[in-house]
DNA sequence: CTGAAAGCGCTTACAG
DNA sequence: CTGAAAGCGCTTACAG
C-alpha cells in the first residue's frame, strides 16, 4: 500500500507537496502538480486515515448509540444517520445496548475511547447520572425525551402533542373506553405519551381509567399482543386502543383478530414510528409518523456544531410529525 | 485527556511500563505495577485506538456492506454481525449501497483507505469485475450467492435446496398453479431461488408456466403487491405463490386480500427470510428461515481467518435453514 | 524486569 | 511555492 512517501520518491518532490495537492491546498506550482498527480495515479494512493486522524486530533468517526438494530424504528433511523453524517464525511460506529440500563452503561463507558468526535445516543432505560460514565469531554446529542435532566443537545418530536393528537382523534371517532400500551417507569418517552395520552382524555371529560393503561417493559410485538389480552379480559374492555409504537400495535391487531373482533369497528387502533410494515398489516395501521430523517439530519448538525465548537449552550430541536390516518382507525 | 506519557510520568516510570500492564505484558515488578494502576485510575486513561492500530498495522475495523439498514432482514443480520465482530474486539464500520450497482462499485471503492482490516460484502446488483474495485489486499467474505464467480469466501444457506423445499411444500398442499415472485436479472440469490422453484415443478411433473414467474427488480413490500396484483390478473391465476422474501410475500398478502380472495384457502403464500414481522401478520407467513446468527457468526469467523492469514484457499460456508409453516400455507 | 528511542503515516508551523 | 523536521499517541525491538 502506497504512502505519501513512496508518492513523493516517485514524483520527485517532497510529502509536503503531495499533501498538499491530496488536500487540495491551492498554491502547487503546475509541474509539480501535474507531476504528483501522476504518481498519485501510478501508486494508487489512499490515505492512511488513522494516521490523518491521528495527527489532527480527531477520529472522523460519530457514535450511534442505539437499543437494537433488528428493530425497524432503530434500523431505519441509523440508515438515515449513516446517510446524514456521510454528507459530512463522517463515518458512524454503531453500538447496541439492547435497550438494558447495563448494556447503556457499558456502551457508554467504552465510548470514551478516542474512536469518536462525539455521540448520538437513543437512551431507553438510561438512568440519572449514567450519563457521568460518558468520557468527559465527549460531545453528545440524545435522541428523544429521557428522564435524566441534563443540560445536553436533545432531537425529538414533542411526545405530548403528538400524544394528544392520537388520541383526540380516536375521540372524534366516538370512542369513550381508550386504552394506552406502553406506559414504562423509566422511559422518558413513555412518560411523556402517557401524559399526552391523559390530557387528551381529561380535556374530553373523560376520567381516568388506570386499568385501561396497560405497561410494557419492552416495546415489542409480542408485548403489545399480551398487552392487548389483558385489556381485553377487562370486564369493561376497551373499544380504542393508542399504542406507544407501531411493534406493539401490530401485536395488539393480531389479538383482536384471535378474539374474532373487528379493527376498527370494535377495537380501533393506534400506532406511534411508521414503520412502513404498518401500511401492510391489516387493517393498515394509523400512526404517528414522526419525520426520521428530520430527526437524523437535526441530531447528525447538532453534533457537529457541538463537536466544532464546545461551549455552546444546549439546544433541543423539535422535529416535525403528523397523525398518518388509515384502516386501523377507518381511514 | 490523559496519555500514556502522562500517566508514566505521574506514577515514575516509562511508557514502556505502562504499555506493559495496559496490555497484559506479565512480567512487570510487583511495585511498578501498582504505582502504574494507580496512575491509570487517576487519570482515566483511555488508550488512543487510532494511535495504537496505526502503529499495529490494523484499523480494528470490519466493514460491513449491505443495501440498505432500514430493510428488516438488513437491520437484523447487521446487528447480530455487531455482536459477532464485538466478541473479537472488532468495530464494524456499515456501509450502505441502497442496492444499485453504482451505490456498491463506490461503496468498493472508498473501502480501501485503511479504514478496516477487512469487510463482509452482501452484494445486490454487483456485476463481474467489479470486485476488481476494492482495494487489492483488502479481505471479503461475500453473503450469499451472486454472478460473480471469483475464488473468495462466502456464506450463505443452500438457496436451490431451500427454494425447492419450499416449493415441495406448496406442491403437498396440493397446489399446481405455483408462481414465483423476485426473478431478477443480476441477482445470483434469485437465480438460485428461481432453480430450485423450477427443479421442484419439474421433480412434481408440472410444466414450467413462464407466465407465472414475476421480476421483481425491488425487494419491497409494493413490489410484491404489484406483482400479486398482475398474476391475479391471468387468465388462469395460481393457487399458490413462492416470494423470494418475506417482504415481497407481506405485499402479496395484502393484495390478494384486496382482491377478496383468503390466504390460503385461495392463494397460499410462501416467504423467505423469516422477518419477524411475517410471525405477526395475518395470516401469519410461512417462510424459510435462515439461521441468521449463523450466517453472521461465520462471516466474522471467515474474515478474521483471512485477516490473519492471507494465502488460504477460498472458503464457502454453508449456513443451515428450515422452513417455518405457518397460516399463510395453512400451518 | 525496564528505559531510551525509533517509527507507524500523516499534517503543519517554520524557514527559506 | 516547497523542503526538512517535529510530533500526534502508541508499540516494540534493542540494550541493559
Amino acid at each position: 500500500m502506497a504512502t505519501l512517501k513512496d508518492v513523493a520518491a516517485l514524483a520527485g518532490v517532497s510529502v509536503k507537496t503531495v499533501s498538499n495537492v491530496v488536500n487540495g491546498y491551492a498554491f502547487v506550482r503546475d509541474d509539480n502538480r501535474r507531476r504528483v498527480e501522476e504518481a498519485l495515479l501510478a501508486t494508487g494512493y489512499r490515505p492512511n486515515l488513522g494516521a490523518r486522524n491521528l495527527r489532527r486530533g480527531r477520529t472522523g468517526f460519530l457514535g450511534l448509540v442505539l437499543p437494537e438494530l433488528g428493530i425497524p424504528y432503530f434500523g431505519e433511523l441509523a440508515g438515515l444517520v449513516l446517510r446524514a453524517a456521510q454528507a459530512h464525511e463522517w463515518n458512524v460506529l454503531i453500538e447496541q445496548t439492547l435497550g438494558t440500563r447495563e448494556g447503556e452503561r457499558a456502551t457508554l463507558a467504552s465510548l470514551g475511547t478516542h474512536l469518536i468526535d462525539g455521540a448520538i445516543v437513543s437512551p431507553e432505560a438510561l438512568m440519572e447520572g449514567d450519563f457521568a460514565e460518558l468520557a468527559p469531554g465527549i460531545p453528545v446529542v440524545v435522541l428523544g425525551e429521557h428522564s435524566v435532566d441534563l443540560p445536553i443537545d436533545r432531537v425529538g418530536i414533542d411526545n405530548v402533542r403528538a400524544a394528544r393528537e392520537a388520541v383526540r382523534h380516536l375521540l372524534t371517532l366516538g370512542r369513550t373506553r381508550i386504552a394506552a400500551i406502553g406506559a414504562h417507569p423509566h422511559r422518558g418517552t413513555a412518560a411523556q405519551r402517557l401524559e399526552g395520552y391523559r390530557s387528551a382524555l381529561a380535556a374530553a371529560g373523560l376520567p381516568p381509567r388506570d386499568d385501561l393503561v396497560a405497561t410494557a417493559l419492552n416495546y415489542h410485538r409480542r408485548d403489545g399482543a399480551s398487552a392487548m389480552a389483558a385489556l381485553l379480559a377487562l370486564p369493561e374492555p376497551p373499544d380504542a386502543v393508542f399504542c406507544f409504537n407501531d411493534l406493539l400495535a401490530v401485536g395488539a391487531l393480531r389479538t383482536v383478530a384471535e378474539h374474532g373482533l373487528r379493527v376498527p369497528e370494535d377495537v380501533a387502533v393506534v400506532g406511534f414510528d411508521n414503520d412502513e410494515e404498518g401500511s401492510y398489516s391489516r387493517p393498515s395501521l394509523t400512526t404517528v409518523a414522526p419525520d426520521k430523517a428530520a430527526i437524523a439530519g437535526a441530531a447528525v448538525d447538532l453534533l457537529l456544531r457541538r463537536v466544532e465548537t464546545a461551549d455552546l449552550p444546549p439546544e433541543q430541536v423539535r422535529t416535525p410529525f403528523r397523525l398518518e390516518v388509515r384502516e386501523s382507525t377507518g381511514g
